[in-house]
DNA sequence: CTTGTGTGTTAGTAAGCACTTACATACAAG
DNA sequence: CTTGTATGTAAGTGCTTACTAACACACAAG
């Protein structure tokens, strides 16, 4: 027995291929080679080229992964617990940029299941945010605004920066300046949100 | 002579083909009929199915179209010079649906064109934005921020808004809903960066 | 009336695709 | 040694695809 058996290593491979070539681009031949398997085996574990589609999204969604983002923030000021949940929460998109690419270039062909996981995702970050705001509400002295907007705009900051640079313009961010953009839109969004 | 040649419309329908299927799963046959030409015809005009890609990039490419968001921001505050351009940056992208759909599934497999046209538009985008704000910078005691960073968190909040909703939630976002988001944005974001 | 231009129809080709069938082989367990 | 399980190879099927060739028709201009 494998470190990581025939099927894991088929549903790798597919997350590899899809990732770089798109669904349709990608052959289920590609896909066997890539696994380092015969294309008849892949059709063992798998009766279409779709059930490895959807297997691979199951595996690779980050939505498990979103709980790591998750920090304790008693007794940590606002600004620092916007700071580590920015950083770790780019860190994350960078992790799985990947199915990133996936979930944007198969919006269309797999929509369903694409926009499951991403307004799972959503819901899950945006109700982490309105609970750290709202916990630290009476401290702060935060102006009345809706909230959820609020969340959207701060996660909408750092979304948009790393899709533009990872995704679009392929362009690597360095920690340093990871570092200096975050600080800068914590700094905005915080004074932002100050009465 | 129509209205429009049958050149157009073959574009126009790949347009439409493509933002809603991709590339791949687009057929020529498919673009033929929609155009309401014969797939003969459609060779005629163009000799491969990429060449009609790159055509259709060129015409309806919304670099073009950013120039209408443009404003005199003489005479006009801050604020309400930001909210105008937020609310007609957000209906160019509305208006150009089709292309922001085109551009996120198709950057694996055109990643030279699509890299080109989304790097004009950022630059031309974040140099607009700069260049009110130092123009105001002496009036309102900004902050020695970035203005760079400055502009990409406040164009952020606004494109990741977009894609959220529109792109992948497809789901309508109405005009007033649309305007308490952006004034919320403008708010936060202008407290953010003021002194 | 002729000629050129733009288009349609019909039929095709060669390639590539997802997926299948049949058979062979390696090997671990009893 | 036998049997079951996991895999490979070779060959192929039926379908779809981008793209082509050949011919016919409509029609406007000279």
């Amino acid at each position: 027995m494998d470190i990581s058996s025939t099927k894991d290593k088929i549903v790798k491979a597919a997350y590899d291929c899809f990732s770089e070539k798109g669904y349709n681009a990608t052959t289920t031949k590609e896909i066997a080679k890539t696994a380092g398997v015969s294309e008849v085996t892949l059709f063992r574990y798998f009766s279409t080229k779709s059930d490895i589609f959807k297997e691979m999204l199951k595996r690779y969604s980050f939505l498990p992964v979103l709980y790591k983002i998750k920090i304790e923030s008693d007794g940590i000021d606002l600004q620092d617990t916007l700071k580590l949940i920015a950083v770790k929460f780019y860190n994350t998109l960078l992790e799985r940029k990947q199915f990133v690419r996936i979930m944007l270039s198969e919006i269309n062909h797999y929509s369903e299941e694409i926009i499951d996981i991403y307004s799972n995702f959503r819901e899950e970050l945006d109700s982490m945010l309105i609970s750290i705001f709202e916990s630290k509400i009476c401290d702060l002295k935060l102006k009345n605004f809706d909230l959820k907007v609020a969340s959207m705009g701060f996660i909408g900051m750092i979304y948009s920066f790393f899709l533009t640079n990872e995704i679009f313009l392929k362009k690597k961010v360095d920690d340093i300046e990871l570092n200096n953009v975050i600080n800068a839109f914590v700094d905005i969004f915080l004074n932002g949100i100050k009465k």
